[in-house]
DNA sequence: TGCGTCGCATAACATCGGGTTATGAACGCG
DNA sequence: CGCGTTCATAACCCGATGTTATGCGACGCA
């Protein structure tokens, strides 16, 4: 960290162009300036560096020795710019860049792919990386600086929801919502309805995912004033229904995972009643959204996920 | 010849501290300015850019892509800049640059010299160049910026003065005078007087030395109203006594000349009447004297040569 | 050799970039 | 749960740096 350089980068364009042009005149007109800002801020230059740079020869000038020095590495020097410039130009062009996703594990199998795809299609020169983990998690790694993009889920309700508790360094928009679906087998005597309440399955043996999937679990259930009994946990969502399918229990699951893995034979979902419904969140660091990469990212992620599942949801009727 | 650069050399310097800091106070600080300084600067780079740059990360801040290439760049660009500062500032301190001298024949043996080895004696980092060049030719050489320093001469009354022409693109000034004096052979009937009237040496052969020495002696005979007869011309000093001594004619010659060339037996040297003297100039080109290496060449001539000089001459007892 | 053109220097003036201090809000730590 | 630290914003101020207008010297040409 060293003191302020008497040497500026206006100074070396100014005789650059001096020593490649020969006169004032010119440079200044290569340079966009009228002729007496050059002069002057030659004399300024010269002043600070304590030897002239320039000496008038004839009609137009010449470089003394220091200022033939400056000359010398003003090609270096406006070259390690205009590289430094290049490659943020790069960057901002979107010919270039890096985005680091995280997403929740369902998404994994559904959301990110198609990102991922559409981003290389979109913007060969981006790269992407992607990383697995949980909404909380999801968060933090976003907090501290390890992705730039998160995609997270929230459940109505939840009460240390990492969301909205102020944090004005985040930004989160919502993607979009999806219901929350009870899997139940298919003999069993609910199945009969098209809406299970609830209320009705308070002595049912429940198969919970994920942590924040069973604190929902428990939320939703203590609302109607049932306590669930949960006597398996798993956070794959095959396994779970296979669990189902298998007469173990029932579970709830969010429709997402349905995508991942096929309702199996034996096992059906059906609507609950209350119903809730999950939002898909994308969450990036406050203004970070500016960064190009990160917004292209940001766009692809919207465009693409969002405005497709809106399709597919209208198409199915819901 | 590109654009202007959206990339400052400020916001170079500023990411480059705040990614080696951490925090934006501890960059303000570190560069002397005050906290809302640097974060107003980087608002304004971040809006040039079309991107940011830094993004908070709970109390300090972290650099985004963008700001990490910058970061990345910052180091070649700031060691080339420092690099062309500190041959800038080796020039400035004398610790190197280069001095060209011309100076005419005779003081290519007494002046120069002394100048060179004063110069080596006390900046031994500069390197000095000489070229030997009459009056004329050493100031066309100043003008086109071949030489740095013209030592030159200049007789009285000369018509085609190069020194007061009202140049204003050259300096000079006066280092001393030496007086013109006339050597003649011993047994030459005025070599009785101590003083020679020119008036009397109407009938004489005269020996004429260099153009400009040829030019003062016919004009200094027209101003006696007599007009010399000139048989042999040699630049040579040395030749020049020797013919005077072999008694084939008589000259005029500045003192200096006999510093260079003792006295041969068989002439001998007599001030003349009207006397005449010859000015020693130096010239450099108007402005140059800031520069370093040329201020120090200077100094030198004037303090080694003209003080030294005046000290013989008090010597002498002239 | 006198004139027209070009180029640099200077003066007077305008303006805005970039600085400062003061103050508020958010974060993290003890 | 306050306290120190850090960043952001506002209001203000100033001087660096630009502009136009003008004068002068240098070159080239007839």
């Amino acid at each position: 960290m060293n003191a302020d350089p008497v040497l500026d980068l206006h100074s070396v364009r100014i005789v650059r162009a001096i020593a490649e042009l020969g006169t004032i005149s010119a440079a200044a007109r290569a340079l966009g300036y009228s002729q007496p800002a050059i002069s002057q801020h030659l004399r300024r230059a010269e002043a600070r560096l304590g030897t002239p740079l320039v000496a008038r020869a004839g009609r137009g000038v010449r470089l003394t020795e220091p200022g033939q020095v400056i000359a010398r590495h003003a090609i270096t020097i406006t070259s390690a710019l205009d590289a430094a410039g290049g490659e943020l130009a790069e960057l901002v062009g979107l010919r270039t860049g890096t985005v680091r996703i995280a997403a929740f594990p369902t998404a994994s199998s559904t959301l990110v792919p198609r990102l991922l795809h559409g981003m290389r299609r979109q913007h060969p020169g981006l790269r992407a990386s992607y990383v697995e983990a949980e909404p909380p998690e999801a968060l933090g790694m976003l907090r501290d600086g390890l992705v730039d993009v998160a995609i997270t889920f929230q459940y109505p309700g939840d009460r240390a929801d990492p969301h909205r508790d102020g944090d004005a360094t985040l930004e989160s928009t919502l993607l979009y919502t999806e219901p929350v679906v009870l899997a139940l087998p298919e003999g069993h005597p609910l199945a009969a309805r098209d809406v299970v309440a609830l209320a009705d399955l308070a002595d049912e043996r429940w198969i919970a995912g994920c942590p924040l999937c069973r604190g929902h679990l428990l939320a939703a259930c203590e609302a109607v004033g049932v306590t669930p009994r949960i006597e398996l946990e798993t956070d794959n969502a095959v396994a779970v229904l296979n669990l189902v399918a298998s007469g173990l229990g029932v579970a709830l699951l969010p429709r997402l995972a349905l995508a991942t893995a096929p309702v199996p034979p034996g096992a059906c979902v059906r609507a609950t009643s209350p119903s809730s419904d999950r939002g898909i969140q994308v969450v990036v660091q406050s203004g970070a959204g500016r960064v190009p990469a990160v917004a292209a990212a940001l766009a692809q992620i919207r465009s693409e996920d969002g405005a497709e599942w809106h399709l597919r949801q209208a198409a199915t009727g819901r």
